[in-house]
RNA sequence: GUCGGCGUGGCGGAAUGGCAGACGCGCCAGCCUUAGGAGCUGGUGCCCGAAAGGGCGUGGAGGUUCAAAUCCUCUCGCCGACACCA
């Protein structure tokens, strides 16, 4: 016998392969649609097939993993699929830069390379469901959905300005504008161009997207608290001011504080606004015209800056405030926008500090009509707060939140003007003028107007040509579904956001020949209970996909009206400080990973390296550590005699029953912290199981009842971050069927329970020392113990304590 | 500017009113040796001290409480979202 316990290691090359065939043999993650079980769907968020996969994007996939395994351990039916956003920009840019490569031929590369990737890694999806939206039995049925929306009213043409991207030359949705730039070009300004294009009336829903999000109680609040001013619900009047020399014209505003209407000293248009021609007097047409003009050319960025001076001119036109008479100033500026409200405002600059601001530079009155509870700095600025009206006639000594109600009934029963709420949230513009996306099914005949391809001609397919549609002659040119003569089909294709607003009720029956879903099928799985991705989407998916789950709610094809009970934000990993990308050639492959530590290292890395919804540094030392974990569980699991042979405890001794009790306790808390998704703690109570095992060998400990329950224990519960090394040593251990079918533990209180504690005895809240006793001590018991106690004493210094707090099986504090 | 989040050892982090620093990385000392980027043992917040022990300590300042990393107020710093929406 050598001198030096004989060890072996395990080589995950070696059996990683191995059991990745297995699984896909015996279809473990396979969701039967009529399973006796509980169900529970598990998403992540689809990916865009870019062929840039990365162990940082892996993170997200792990953690759907992760539950997704626990979950039919614990006797789930679950569903857990997998598909691909393939429609989109990036496959055409790619496909021209690589010289005229088709964007079909781009993206299917990408996907099938994605997909061995996700498999290397040990991600299990049912991938029986797998969609990809750009394969024509899936767009065929986002193209039913958008009939769907135009039968229900929901989908209409309208000119409009719209912002246009000048590098994907194609307009975007507002929620693609990030400070008037292109979401996809942060260094790209959109232009505004007159287009008619296709929307989403998803203002309709403003009020239940508002609503509903209280019922989304599993949702981060960030996401909601940014969904709620997305939608920016404010609640005033729209009031009606004649206007001087125009009987037959008013003009309409929108105010969110009716009760400061005595103090409107003057009116603001848009330059867009179309009142502000016929205001115009002949005195001021030129320098009014000269303006509109210089407005238009503004970038949106330029004009939204709050940075700037507020400028603006007067159009010679006056108003006539209804509530007191005074004939008013009507100016044009461009700080007013024609698409918010009414595009015209009432001006109150003591009670608004952009009209203050505008009143200052034009030396415009300001007339004070709340006064402030205290005393507030006179006319250094605006006041925008509650108060008490003055200068406001028969309103006056009314509470402002009083009188905002009064001036309304005044207003309403005067015919001047209405209640009325308005919304941030404009509709959502759809039209897309690109190749690679899901046509729009209609089609322009010259008789019969817009058409509707009808449903039984879907899909309308793509040329097999990559040119911008509008030149397809062959696509283009068509006949009138209705009276048959030649027609024009639309050549804009959908937003891809359409696409992913509906996926996840797709992977219901993702083979459906007939409709997009079953509806039976998706009301057994859906809603999501699990939905992991970026918080990227916070806005535009996740608003999108509702919107999508409350019309098709109305149109009685699902019961659900929310599609995500509960919703995660992980963060990203990074690598010298930025995100992994190969681009940026900081990205580790899982090719990589898998060849060098093994995807189950590299799993359980990903969960232990930090909070799952903190942003984390990859660092290849910690990634280390974690193989040396895997690598003493394999000897603590298969050849326990090498590490009792190692040394001897010199720490606390562990016997069968603390290791029972260990083994126990952590049953408990790793079920726990994978069910709410913190794997980082999850991973060191698993480390912590197995110190104690090794210390309980080190100390002599025998392979008996009690070391064979932790050894399986430990290897269930580890499987689900470590799923191939669980499944070799489940193996090894001579036990039948796959780990992955096994019973996940049962958490047994009373075996967890320690029936010894310690006992912090504090004297007037300061540590002075530490009793084990035994658990569920009554407090005279435990002030006994603590007075018993030499330090106690001395730091009591002689005095009784006149006040005791007792927290059982913690702590004792004694108060002189 | 407004809203939201976060500030804890050398590092990632743990603890959500009750022992601050779990777990891991790194580092230090030692052991073993087939000499390894392996394994094992012990140590590792800061200060005083030979030690026992004591004091301090969760960005800063106050407060509430028997007790605060945790709750409140102010403040500084970092990050994110929105940004003239009347």
């Amino acid at each position: 016998m050598s001198s030096r316990p004989r060890r072996s290691s395990y080589v995950p090359q070696e059996i990683e392969p191995k059991w990745q065939k297995i699984w896909v043999e015996r279809g473990v993650m396979k969701a039967s649609d009529s399973s006796p079980k509980p169900k529970f769907y598990d998403l992540v968020m689809y990916p865009y097939p870019s062929g840039d996969l990365t162990v940082g994007h892996l993170r997200n996939y792990v953690m759907g993993d992760v539950l997704a395994r626990m979950k039919r351990m614990q006797g789930f039916e679950v569903l857990h699929p997998f598909g691909w956003d393939a429609f989109g920009l990036p496959a055409e840019n790619a496909a021209m830069k690589r010289g005229g490569l088709h964007p079909r031929t781009w993206t299917v590369e990408n996907i099938a390379k994605g997909k061995r990737e996700l498999k290397m890694a040990g991600i299990l999806y049912d991938w029986d469901r797998e969609v990809a939206t750009c394969e024509p039995d899936y767009y065929r049925w986002t193209q039913w959905l958008f009939l769907l929306m135009l039968e229900r009213g929901l989908a209409y043409r309208a000119m409009a300005p719209v912002n246009w991207c000048p590098v994907d030359k194609t307009v975007l949705a507002n929620e693609q504008v990030i400070n008037g730039r292109c979401w996809r070009h942060p260094d790209v300004e959109v232009e505004k161009r007159d287009l008619e294009q296709w929307f989403l009336k998803i203002t309709n829903y403003a009020d239940r997207l508002l609503d509903d999000l209280a019922l989304l109680d599993k949702w981060p609040q960030k996401v909601r608290v940014m969904q709620t001013n997305w939608i920016g619900r404010s609640m005033g009047a729209e009031v009606d001011f004649p206007i001087d020399g125009l009987p037959d014209e008013v003009v309409r505003i929108y105010t969110t504080r009716p009760d400061t209407l005595f103090g409107a000293t003057f009116m603001v248009l848009a330059p867009e606004h179309p009142l502000v021609e016929k205001i115009t007097t002949e005195k001021h047409r030129a320098r009014v015209r000269e303006y509109v003009e210089q407005a238009r050319k503004e970038s949106e960025i330029e004009r939204m800056s709050t940075e700037r001076d507020k400028t603006g001119v007067a159009t010679g036109g006056f108003a006539i405030n209804p509530m007191n008479g005074e004939k008013i100033p009507i100016w044009v500026a461009d700080y007013v926008l024609v698409t918010y409200g009414t595009g015209a405002i009432m001006a109150v600059p003591a009670h608004d500090e952009r009209d203050f601001e505008f009143a200052g530079r034009y030396d415009l009155p300001i007339v004070q009509v709340i006064a402030p509870p205290a005393e507030h700095g006179v006319l250094r600025e605006a006041y925008e707060g509650p108060g008490v009206l003055v200068n406001s006639g028969p309103f006056n000594g009314l509470e402002s939140a009083v009188a905002f109600e009064k001036i309304c009934d005044w207003l309403e029963s005067s015919g001047i003007g209405k209640r009325s709420v308005k919304y941030r949230l404009r509709d959502w513009l759809i039209s897309r003028q690109r190749y690679w996306g899901a046509p729009i099914p209609v089609v322009y005949c010259p008789d019969d107007g817009m058409v509707p391809v009808p449903r039984e001609q879907l899909p309308v397919m793509l040329p097999e040509e990559y040119k911008p549609l509008s030149e397809v002659e062959s696509f283009w040119r068509t006949k009138c579904p209705k009276c048959g003569r030649d027609a024009r089909r639309e050549t804009d294709t959908m937003d891809t956001f359409i696409d992913s607003s509906w996926y996840f009720l797709r992977y219901a029956s993702p083979h459906d020949k007939t409709q997009p879903f079953d509806s039976e099928l998706a009301n057994h799985w859906m809603p999501v209970d699990q939905y992991t991705g970026g918080v990227e989407h916070a806005i535009l998916h996740l608003l999108y996909s509702r919107f999508f789950m409350k019309v098709l709610h109305d149109a009685g094809l699902v019961d659900a009206t929310e599609p995500f009970t509960r919703l995660f934000n992980q963060g990203m990993v990074k690598r010298f400080g930025q995100v992994m990308s190969k681009s940026l050639g900081n990205g580790v492959s899982i090719d990589e990973l898998a060849n060098a530590q093994g995807a189950d290292a590299g799993r359980i890395y990903e969960m232990f390296i930090g909070p799952p919804e903190e942003d984390v540094e990859w660092s290849d030392a910690g990634l280390n550590g974690v193989v040396k974990f895997l690598q003493r569980v394999w000897r603590l699991v298969l050849e326990p005699e090498s590490i009792a042979a190692e040394g001897g405890a010199l720490g606390a001794a562990v016997d069968a029953v603390a290791l029972r009790r260990k083994v126990a306790q952590t049953v408990g808390k790793v079920t726990e912290h994978y069910d709410e998704l913190r794997f980082n703690t999850a991973v060191a109570f698993l480390m912590e199981l197995a110190n104690a095992m090794q210390d309980y060998l080190r100390g002599g400990g025998a392979r008996d009842a009690a070391w064979d329950g932790a050894v399986h224990t430990l290897v269930k519960l580890l499987n689900p971050l470590a799923p191939h090394v669980g499944e070799e040593m489940w193996e090894r251990l001579g036990e039948k069927g796959l780990l992955a079918d096994a019973s996940w533990p049962a958490f047994e209180a009373s075996a967890a329970a320690e029936p010894k504690v310690v006992l912090v005895v504090q004297v007037s809240g300061k540590l002075r020392d530490r009793l084990e006793v035994d658990a569920g001590l009554s407090e005279a018991d435990a002030v006994r113990a603590a007075l018993a106690s030499e330090k106690v004493r001395a730091a009591l210094d002689g005095g009784s304590p006149s006040k005791i707090i007792y927290v059982q099986d913690r702590l004792i504090n004694l108060v002189p």
